[in-house]
DNA sequence: TTGATAAAGGATAATGGAGTCTATTATCGA
DNA sequence: TCGATAATAGACTCCATTATCCTTTATCAA
């Protein structure tokens, strides 16, 4: 087993960015989006709720209540998302697991992995939901069809 | 909380890395390897048993017994290990965890991301052991000091 | 042949992420 | 004001990873 994000920061991209490619200011249910992305609703809850806490999704209680962008598309990048959920640890701890991997210590894969592990980041920081907005809509288009 | 490898892939890059600093025909025990880096000894000696299943070790029971490389430093890439251990999930499965992400229907990230993902793949393609072996030493030196 | 050694392997616990359930709180509309 | 709605919040279950323990098997040396 490997991963890079969590299960949860994996919903909460993907839940920040199916709300991105819908009206501004409708508010989402989490059933909604539940349903769309295939995610169990109580856990996906959770997620939204942490996104809410961090101010990229803003919520609404109550009937007519629902999510919405917790500000302009143009300004949450998919590393906020990341950051909200998992944390920056990624970014920072040693690929093979030694402690104190530094540049006064580095282990012998740490240049290297530095670099890609910058581009990983530049990727993510660079990147705003705006940006990926005609993406989204088309992946998620697609995730109705028989695979 | 984001992984690359899962711990036991770490501790078995760590103790690959670590024999091959050693005398090539030396046995080394599993007690040593775990004190040295510090790993949970039980929970190693599995992880050893599936590399000496996978041929990158090879054991030998009994006293005088232990573990040596199974095929020359040279002949040890890093890819390996990971293979062995967590499998090449990571190098095929979407960052954002959108099912079926491909060519036809690629996730918004697909292209950037799989250009940073085949950088990570030939890294731990190209490295072998012997080509870290210099790294290595220092690294494992440098574990004893005080943080 | 026997005792000591060390890996193999199976059974069992502990931990944390993933997912579920229910009660509470806030909001809307009638 | 009341009932319906929907997010919030906490407790709880489940399961895979991580870690531990103990028995068995293989090997060496005396």
């Amino acid at each position: 087993m490997s991963i890079i994000f969590s299960k949860g920061c994996e919903y909460g991209l993907q839940a920040v960015l199916y709300i991105s490619t819908l009206e501004r200011d409708r508010r989402i249910l989490i059933k909604e989006v539940a349903e769309k992305l295939q995610i169990p609703v109580h856990f996906l809850a959770k997620i939204l709720q942490q996104l809410s806490q961090k101010g990229i999704l803003k919520s609404y209680k109550g009937s007519k209540g629902g999510f919405v962008l917790g500000r302009s598309p143009e300004e949450i990048r998919l590393i906020d998302i990341v950051n909200a959920l998992d944390g920056m640890s990624i970014f920072t701890e040693c690929i093979l697991g030694f402690p104190g991997c530094s540049t006064e210590h580095p282990c012998p894969v740490h240049d290297k992995w530095g670099k890609i592990r910058t581009e990983a980041y530049e990727m993510l920081a660079d990147e705003t939901i705006a940006d990926v907005k005609e993406k989204s809509k088309s992946k998620i288009a697609s995730l109705g069809m028989d695979s």
